[in-house]
DNA sequence: AGCACGCCGACT
DNA sequence: GTCGGCGTGCTC
């Protein structure tokens, strides 16, 4: 439950240990809880509750108890986003998964004494019995050859006896010492240094960089080898949640010769609960999950990889607000072993800790074997623009059919979903708006529907306006994915063509036939979304067409530069994987951009030299910090009157800035009002202190929310 | 988070 | 006189 400090409990004798699962009465409930450290003081103000108000704890829980690094861990995440302890605690001892009793199975064992009457077909099960071990009633006769009512006499009469045990199966092992794949004499250096960390088993945060295609990832499983090599030693391998694709589990299979455990928002509750306990309990060897795999109970972590660590999607939008990749970082450090950081394109946060020394960083300049990393050039949609009712320029559609007839793929990348991003009718005007959300309605064609992208909310497309009643009066605006699907299927009619975005990848089985048709050649052209840009690699790629490549850079957003540029390096990296050079194209209204000429001109520095300098001349992360202050809630009036009474209540020290309050740029999201502020302060400055006191001085009504976003990403 | 309690308006 | 809407505060 989410409360700040933990409840006392009356002593039971003897006292359980800090650390141990236990079952509490809580109001009207029995909740699992945590036996935490004695030395956790009260919240500030408030008197201990008196004895005898105290209850008894109910039961210890049959689940191995918390470690003592694991609670500095949530107690540290719990102090730094400004969440209540109870809240992180939540996350790392998911109830429904500790308390849920591990499915069991009736077995028969030898008990002893032989039955009076010891006929043929009982020997004949008798001698399965001893041969076989616990086993249940009908493989025993099977086993015997016999019916399974000879066996069930045994168990009457007693030389059988049956025990309940736990069905759960442990985990394949994964195998270090198998033969990998050949590494080249650089990612030979990386692994060798990693390898060394692993063995030093000391927090150490590394940078692993490597181009697109320079195969890090065998490099950072030579330090999972490692790893595994130690006794009991475990590993945490987080993805973002849809990197984790069937290719990264099938280069893991062919280096291990077993599956890792996955840790996902897709298992089911019993798959949950198995891999909880087998991580709990060390059978679990190597986890690959997402940012919530952060808070497992690991026995004995050697080691912590997070795989695209630039990626925006760990950070947790939802409940706890935390940075899993920054979070690791912390982790690795109470576990005390290695964390690695793998990229092609480092957030600058983590570039600047390691040219500055805080991290190790290990570099892989190279593409494998003889694949080269594709060329860009930009296309200038103002001096060759498409067609009137087309979305690719000439030169591109030229470039796709040349790449056709030499039978190679193309790619072409829109990071909208749907067929337009904007609906309006031509006759009056109106647009289709979200009756939730400051937010257009999206049309989805193949689906014949309008959707709300933020909240969900969906209707049927209305070819007629709702509003002034003309007839096919709706016309779409601006492209989305399945719009420029469209136009391909228009042009080039003979070509196989798959989209790829969250809408046609609904399931893992979806993708791993998606991808597999793709990698077989079985399409020509994809056109997808950021999905795409997820670590695929599809060797008969050679194009790559960006359709908007000015989309990322508008909004203003503090990170939007270095994100435009990831995503940019990241689709471009699709291209030319294996020994075909790659060439992508970047539609274009401005190609003077400092962004987009950095790209142009494979220029990284440049635009590394440019983001930092700002950032630091405006004291943005990573030279100064910010938090941000949510106000949400269903009366505008009153999240604006308490916007503005935070405002009059602002820190007026050197060094801190608020600013705002200011309508969010999702203004009503779900029905929700929502305001922000934000606060930035010097890099040196305890910004939790800050916030805390400030926030501390102005009392909300309850129809107001609070939420506290340190290291915000997202703006919206 | 859940839940009870208590205040207020609307009904039998 | 009682039902139920939700705002407030407590759970050791």
């Amino acid at each position: 439950m989410p409360f700040d400090a933990p409840f006392d409990y009356a002593a039971a004798d003897p006292k359980p240990a800090p650390g141990t699962i236990v079952r509490v009465p809580l109001g009207k409930h029995l909740r699992v809880a945590v036996l935490w450290d004695d030395d956790e003081k009260p919240a500030a103000g408030k008197k201990p509750v008196a004895d005898k108000r105290l209850k008894p704890v109910d039961s210890v829980l049959d689940a191995p108890p918390m470690s003592g690094k694991m609670r500095l861990f949530i107690a540290w995440v719990a102090h730094y986003t400004l969440s209540p302890l109870g809240a992180v605690l939540r996350m790392a001892l998911p109830a429904q998964v500790v308390d849920a009793a591990a499915p069991t199975q009736t077995v028969c064992v030898l008990a002893g004494d032989p039955p009076a009457k010891l006929t043929n077909a009982r020997r004949k099960v008798l001698d399965a019995a001893q041969r076989l071990g616990p086993s249940t009633v009908a493989s025993l006769a099977k086993a015997a050859d016999v019916s399974d009512g000879v066996v069930r006499g045994l168990v009457k009469s007693k030389t059988l006896i049956t025990r309940e045990i736990s069905r759960d199966k442990s985990y394949d092992q994964p195998d270090p010492d198998r033969q990998g794949p050949d590494l080249r004499e650089e990612q030979q250096i990386a692994a060798t240094q990693l390898r060394a960390a692993v063995l030093k088993a000391a927090f150490a945060p590394i940078l692993l960089e490597g181009v697109t295609g320079s195969g890090k990832t065998e490099v950072y499983f030579e330090a999972v080898a490692q790893a595994l090599r130690h006794e009991g030693g475990q590993v945490l391998v987080m993805l973002p949640e849809i990197a984790l694709t069937s290719q990264w589990l099938d280069r893991f299979e062919a280096r291990f010769g077993a599956r890792p455990v996955e840790w996902h928002s897709d298992l089911s509750p019993a798959e949950r609960r198995r891999a909880w306990h087998g991580v709990a309990s060390g059978s679990a060897r190597i986890v690959v999950g997402a940012r919530s795999a952060l808070f497992l109970p690991f026995r004995d972590l050697r080691l912590l990889v997070v795989d695209e660590e630039h990626d925006p999607s760990f950070k947790q939008e939802e409940g706890v607000l935390y940075n899993a990749r920054d979070m690791a970082v912390v982790r690795a450090r109470f576990e005390a072993c290695p964390i690695v950081l793998s990229t092609a394109t480092p957030a600058l946060e983590t570039l600047l800790n390691a040219r500055d020394g805080r991290y190790g960083h290990l570099v892989l300049a190279a593409r494998h074997g003889a694949a080269q990393l594709p060329t860009i050039s930009a296309i200038d949609l103002r001096s060759t623009p498409p067609e009137t009712g087309d979305w690719l320029a000439p030169p591109l559609a030229k470039a796709i059919s040349q790449t056709l007839a030499e039978g190679e793929q193309a790619l072409l990348f829109l990071n909208r979903r749907g067929y337009a991003p904007l609906t309006l009718c031509r006759a009056c005007g109106v647009r289709l708006e979200c009756p939730h959300c400051t937010a257009w309605l999206v049309e989805h064609r193949y689906k014949r529907q309008v959707q709300c992208h933020h909240c969900g909310f969906s209707m049927p497309a209305d070819p007629d306006c709702a509003s002034c009643g003309g007839t096919d009066s709706m016309v779409a605006c601006g492209p989305g994915v399945e719009r420029v699907a469209e136009e391909v299927m228009r042009r080039w009619p003979q070509a196989r063509l798959d989209v790829m975005t969250s809408d046609t990848i609904t399931s893992p089985a979806k993708t791993r036939e998606l991808v597999a048709r793709i990698e077989a050649g079985a399409a020509d052209i994809i056109v997808g979304t950021q999905i795409i840009t997820k670590g695929y690699h599809f060797p008969k790629l050679t194009l790559v067409g960006v359709v908007d490549a000015d989309l990322g850079l508008r909004g203003g957003d503090l990170r939007a530069g270095e994100r435009c540029w990831q995503q940019m390096v990241q689709v471009a990296g699709r291209a030319g994987r294996a020994e075909r050079a790659g060439h992508v194209f970047l539609q274009t209204y401005d190609p003077t951009h400092p962004v987009t000429r950095a790209l142009i001109e494979g220029d990284r520095e440049a635009f590394l030299t440019r983001e930092i300098e700002e950032r630091e001349r405006a004291g943005m992360p990573p030279f100064g910090r910010l938090a941000g202050v949510i106000l949400s809630g269903p009366d505008l009036d009153a999240v604006s009157a308490a916007g503005k009474a935070l405002a009059r209540a602002a820190p007026m020290q050197p060094g801190i800035s608020v600013y705002g309050p200011a309508p969010a740029p999702l203004a009503r999201l779900r029905g929700q009002h929502r305001h922000r502020l934000l606060i930035q302060t010097a890099r040196k400055q305890p910004i939790q202190t800050i916030v805390q006191n400030w926030i501390s001085q102005v009392k909300l009504p309850s129809s107001v929310r609070l939420r506290i976003d340190v290291d915000p990403y997202s703006f919206l």
